[in-house]
DNA sequence: ATAATACACGAACAATTGTTCTGTGTCAAT
DNA sequence: ATTGACACAGAACAATTGTTCGTGTATTAT
């Protein structure tokens, strides 16, 4: 067999619905699983379900967790009501394993970056991206979590290339060894650098290490914006 | 509890019928067995059973065999006909609750009852009869029952008319009360009588309370050859 | 070529669920 | 007082049924 790719009905979900609505109408009740497989020359319980978990997934039916015979053919009217409802619980299920994280803007050699202000959840993100909170380290707080989208080629030095997403926690302030992401008044410039204080200066270390540090005299002039967590880089291949 | 004698809807009834509705609006199927039995606090899968099964004589309901959740509330216009069918169905069902008995033979004043056998099995019956058990009691034996036809009016005085068969068990003794095919040795005939025994004589008294009875002082000259169990009478309208 | 995705089977499993059997208590009639 | 019909509980059983897992194959994308 094999029909369908990606989306839309295919005949097999087409013959499953059109059994639905008739073991229905001549019994009163909702067939088994087997017995739509009987009908639709399926020998697997499992495929089945399989149709049936996308029929709910696109909102034509609704079934009960565990319950024989509890398959609902849902009316048009109903239906995206029921797709709404599904996709945010299935969103609701996963909201422990996938937290999303605002994009809040581009960020620029030559420009400060956009303020993220203190209550993130009132800000309006471009985008967000989802990160697995399985690569987070554990007590991260996804609250003070953002994402910057890196804008040229300026920020080669902290190996971070065009377009990649710079995902930050904010903070005024760093420990020695942080990644953070600062603005600096007297070069007017925002970079990614590793953070050292030394005994009257801060030292800002490239993660390329042929290159060289640049020195920070005035501690004022330099202002943190956020530490680093995660860089993504969604690598495509170019086509030849 | 403890409610419903004999016919009619219960409490009981009204509530299941209820809950089945109000479920199946709900849910869009029928609840298990289980499901109505908690909401009536009913502890017992089998009394629900029960309760369903007098419904579905009733015809309000109407569910199929080892199906679950396959009850059906009927409306009041399939109600009739389910009903009958029903009785069709349940009539063909209890085959093992018609008995066919075997008639044996005519019985006639003047002549001696054609013996039965000990073992009634293995007499050749002229034809049989087929009653219900349920017009019997409970505790009758099929085996012990043996029908005959009445020939001729001389049992009038036992309300028994021409053509009457006569339904009887096995017996050679009787209490009080009961009503016996005898034959009588002093006068060479075959009656049916209330059966008394008093104090030196045995009283036999016929059916028709404007009639007689018989006294026999000998107690050897009367044999006993069963109990009437029952008479029936097919009343054949005659054409004018 | 390789990986990822979609489609498919089958079997084993665990729940749910309908059926049946045994026993108990009550009520009405004999 | 005994019997029989009725109302009920509980458990054990067997069938039905939903779920899941391992495996395999084809198709598509990289």
């Amino acid at each position: 067999m094999m029909a369908r790719r990606s989306q839309g009905l295919s005949e097999r979900h087409r013959k499953i619905l059109d059994f639905l609505t008739r073991f229905q109408e001549e019994n009163g009740y909702s067939p088994s699983i087997r017995e739509i497989g009987d009908s639709i020359n399926v020998k697997s319980t499992s495929l089945v379900d399989y149709y049936l978990n996308q029929l709910e997934q696109m909102g034509f039916i609704s079934r009960d967790n565990r319950v024989s015979r509890s398959i609902r053919v849902l009316e048009p009217a109903e239906r995206l009501l029921n797709r709404a409802v599904n996709t945010v619980r299935q969103a609701g299920r996963q909201l422990d394993d996938i937290i999303p994280i605002p994009v809040l803007g581009r960020i620029v050699a030559s420009e400060p970056i956009p303020v993220p202000p203190s209550d993130l959840a009132y800000f309006d993100p471009d985008y967000s991206v989802e990160i697995a909170r399985s690569l987070l380290p554990t007590r991260e707080r996804p609250e003070d979590l953002f994402a910057l989208e890196v804008q040229g080629d300026s920020m080669i030095d902290a190996m971070v290339n065009d377009g990649d997403t710079v995902i930050l926690r904010r903070a005024q302030e760093a420990n020695n060894g942080d990644m953070v992401a600062v603005w600096l008044d007297d070069r007017d410039e925002t970079t990614l650098k590793y953070f050292y204080k030394e005994k009257d200066r801060v030292r800002l270390q490239p993660a390329n290490p042929t290159m060289g540090p640049i020195y920070v005299e005035n501690p004022a002039s330099l202002r943190i914006m956020g530490k680093v967590v995660m860089v993504i880089r969604q690598v495509k291949s170019v086509a030849a």
